[in-house]
DNA sequence: ATTATCCTTTACGTAAACGTCAACTTTGGT
DNA sequence: ACCAAAGTTGACGTTTACGTAAAGGATAAT
């Protein structure tokens, strides 16, 4: 029921422009754990998954570490403890914070790259009032 | 009449909770020019500035080698030729960009943490309901 | 004057996240 | 049967962003 398509690595290394080394890297870092067809690396649609979640992570600068742990503690989560459970909410309510963090980390830089085009397109109109019609563009 | 105070490299490290090692590393790189009385560093109101910036980039994934490129652009605004200016433009579209993906990689991590949250109480529920009343605390 | 506290440079160390061979094995296609 | 393509496991190299002494200069307080 739930899409059965099974992958090689480098299928999943094209569709998410990275490398079979990183690949198997995350692998060696205990973030992914393909089956094997002998012993060529198979990987399930979960696992793709999951390699778009690490992928995710990484470009909010969230270490393989990081992501290891809230897959461990997901995993956890079927088979968690109460302790366990309480724990895992904790560590979401981190994240949660860490992202209203970047959320606001990125507005700011907004505002600056406002002003710095701003600025930017000003220059530039003062530079070609100085010196008029040299080439036209499509400045209009 | 732009607020003249000075810092040392301390007053900053505490600020910003940041290694004065990591402040000189960042001048090392490029990133800061504070002027000198003595031997001593002396941070203007700029400089502290570019320190916040330097600091929010990272917490975003940005490099100090892609912050400096733009410190440098932005630098060069004043004095630019109209090649200049367009390619800072362009650079700024380009970390618009970035920064588009990044919300968007915020929005569906947030969407993953809900759902995480919701089976990880619903978990909580179930084993509330099993074995009921062991020690209530404010379930409610 | 003498601690103590900052500050400096220089230099070597390190952890994370891969890149880059090298040296095989496996496998689908002709 | 055979070749090229894809996959495998090491092992060592590299870049980034600092950490961590080591050794000493400058300054303020006692």
């Amino acid at each position: 029921m739930n899409a059965r398509k099974t992958y090689s690595i480098s299928e999943l290394s094209r569709e998410f422009d990275v490398t079979t080394r990183s690949i198997r890297f995350y692998e060696d870092q205990g973030l992914l754990f393909p089956s094997r067809r002998g012993q060529t690396r198979v990987y399930s649609s979960q696992d793709r998954v999951r390699l778009k979640l690490i992928l995710r992570g990484k470009r909010l600068g969230f270490s393989l570490a990081e992501t290891r742990e809230l897959f461990e503690l997901w995993d956890e989560t079927a088979s968690g403890s109460e302790k366990q459970l309480h724990l895992l909410l904790v560590k979401i309510a981190e994240k949660r914070a860490e992202l209203e963090q970047q959320l606001n980390d990125i507005a700011m830089i907004q505002l600056e790259l406002d002003s710095a085009e701003a600025r930017c397109r000003e220059t530039l109109a003062d530079l070609a009032e100085a010196q008029p019609a040299a080439k036209q563009q499509q400045t209009e």
